[in-house]
DNA sequence: CTGAAAGCGCTTACAG
DNA sequence: CTGAAAGCGCTTACAG
């Protein structure tokens, strides 16, 4: 590998100056900047970023720290905040904790330690909240609303969309509507909760709900309790789009069809439930705008230099299709 | 943050003994070690890795470069790189191309400008080569055989999954089988196409196939090619098992049902494929074992500080679910 | 506009 | 066993 050492000596000037070319930091006069170039070419001369880094205190890298990259949602958005950082020279760290503290903390040292310039985190992790507040880094959580200890927050508006996809289930005539109900800990499933509630007081419906996790198995285990204890649902409110696959497979288990024996919305619009069988009825996030926003609160931050607090609240789309029908 | 300084200072020793103790890398005596200890412990030093990777040229990074995460196959594969790479301390980064050329050479350009120590790539791209030759990081690829260029290879036995999957399929009474076959740049995917041709032709049946790519909307287009052109197929090999989807959802919209009117056998064994109804037949990859064997790969070129080639090929294994019937 | 020099925060020969 | 010093490869005040 060419150092910049190198290409200064073939160019007949100093480092200061190549480098200064390079970065577009200072005036060079244009003979100069042409050797450079030149040599830079010649030498296929690659500058070291971590040297860089280490000067800069930024390694132009962001973290994205989750429970588990195989939940489709958040690997969605993993997928939109990496491209949103690529645009922008930035690279993404993969952080997947399993719901383990003690990788949620690893990590976040880790990141720090590495110069990180900020961290996109879902987790609902009460033991984090320490870690969290003693990382300096600009923190931007998904999951909940911003605290004191996260400088910002991006979601979307949950409490509209556990309305809404009440309050269609209800324009399809359902009655008896149970809500897979996300852990409590995330503003978010709380906010659903809400909205779910309040949609149904105001039509005289009694709320009735099972807890539920996002992904795959913990969404059977609730669509398992949700047909034990509700066996006569008309109509369901699932927790993902993941768990509305549990929710076909017990249904189609028991020789039942949606949408005319069960109606069924999911919650998240990610690419699958468009594709499942029959096509799901959701309450789309608009997830490419959430994870570009949240790459744009943390380079905003980094440019400021200093932390503000933010809390960006996106609106949600019910996206009709195959799982339910109006009357 | 605290430097090592600082705690050397606090422990009255110098920043050598303190390096020496954290990194365990040369005798101190127990006095000093102890002193040190506590002195990190009262700073809450986290030593710079940054500066730590400038020194040694190691940045403890892996890069793992796809066509797109979203490919649930490869998200899955991800998982276990993750998990793999940060028990052994080192961290992965997202590398995410869209098999756009110029982001797969500019990820694999910061990747060595960063002191990556290593890359795991699936990248069916032609012009890639160059880009990955002249790397002098060690690349594990886990689509086709390592060439010149790679130094290593893991991947599964696609030429037996292909074989398998036809046999059981005929097993199953079929004679009309189509084979969604993948994008023949991938050693993997012309490797399955051999195994059906070989299967088919033991049998004296004619190998049919349709060419497609394995993703959702690729799996999709390659579904509807394949009912236009076969529309009496009895069988279907899915490129995928996320291609699978839409082969239900289109026999669905054609009132086909599975597997009475047609039978599938999907391929890779991703989570989702056992949660679909009805549930996937498939040929199911140790896709955690690729994933670690992978990373493993890259940590003992690391320290061997050599290069050296190597194939890896895992069996595949039959799962049998509900999508196809033995007579 | 340009270069010599210091500095980013560690690690490790080297000498003792 | 231990410390002073050099070095990893850049960037940027500072002086000119």
């Amino acid at each position: 590998m060419a150092h910049i050492s190198d290409v200064a000596r073939l160019a007949g000037v100093s480092s200061a100056t190549v480098s200064r070319v390079i970065n577009g930091t200072a005036k060079v006069s244009e003979e100069k900047a042409r050797r450079v170039r030149k040599a830079i070419a010649e030498t296929g001369f690659n500058p070291n970023e971590i040297a860089r880094s280490l000067y800069k205190k930024s390694s132009r890298m962001i973290g994205y720290i989750v429970p588990s990259i195989l939940n489709i949602f958040l690997s969605e958005i993993g997928r939109a905040i990496e491209d949103e950082a690529f645009r922008n020279g930035y690279k993404v760290i993969l952080c997947n904790t399993d719901q383990n503290p003690e990788k949620e903390a690893a990590y976040i040292k880790m990141l720090s330690s590495m110069n990180a310039d900020g961290i996109i985190i879902t987790a609902n992790n009460e033991h984090l909240d320490e870690e969290l507040e003693s990382c300096r880094l600009p923190i931007v959580v998904l999951d909940k609303s911003a605290g004191a200890r996260y400088s910002a927050s991006v979601q979307s508006d949950s409490y509209e969309g556990g309305k809404i996809a009440t309050e269609h289930l209800i324009r399809c005539g359902c009655r008896k509507i149970v809500l897979m109900r996300g852990p409590q800990q995330y503003s978010s499933s709380q906010q659903r909760f809400l909205g779910y509630v309040d949609a149904c007081n105001e039509h005289g419906i009694q709320p009735l709900f099972v807890e539920s996790g996002f992904d795959y198995r913990e969404g059977r285990d609730g669509a398992r309790e949700l047909f034990r204890r509700f066996p006569d649902a008309e109509g369901i409110l699932a927790v993902s789009d993941m768990a509305a696959l549990s929710l076909y497979r017990l249904l189609h288990e028991q020789g039942r069809s949606v949408p005319d024996d069960v109606m069924i919305v999911g919650y998240d619009g990610v690419e699958l439930s468009e594709l499942m069988t029959p096509a799901l009825t959701t309450v789309a996030q608009p997830i490419e705008a959430i994870g570009r926003r949240a790459v744009g609160l943390i380079l905003e931050q980094v440019e400021k230099g200093k932390i503000e607090q933010r809390e960006i609240i996106f609106p949600v789309t019910l996206k009709l299709r195959e799982t339910t029908k109006q009357i």
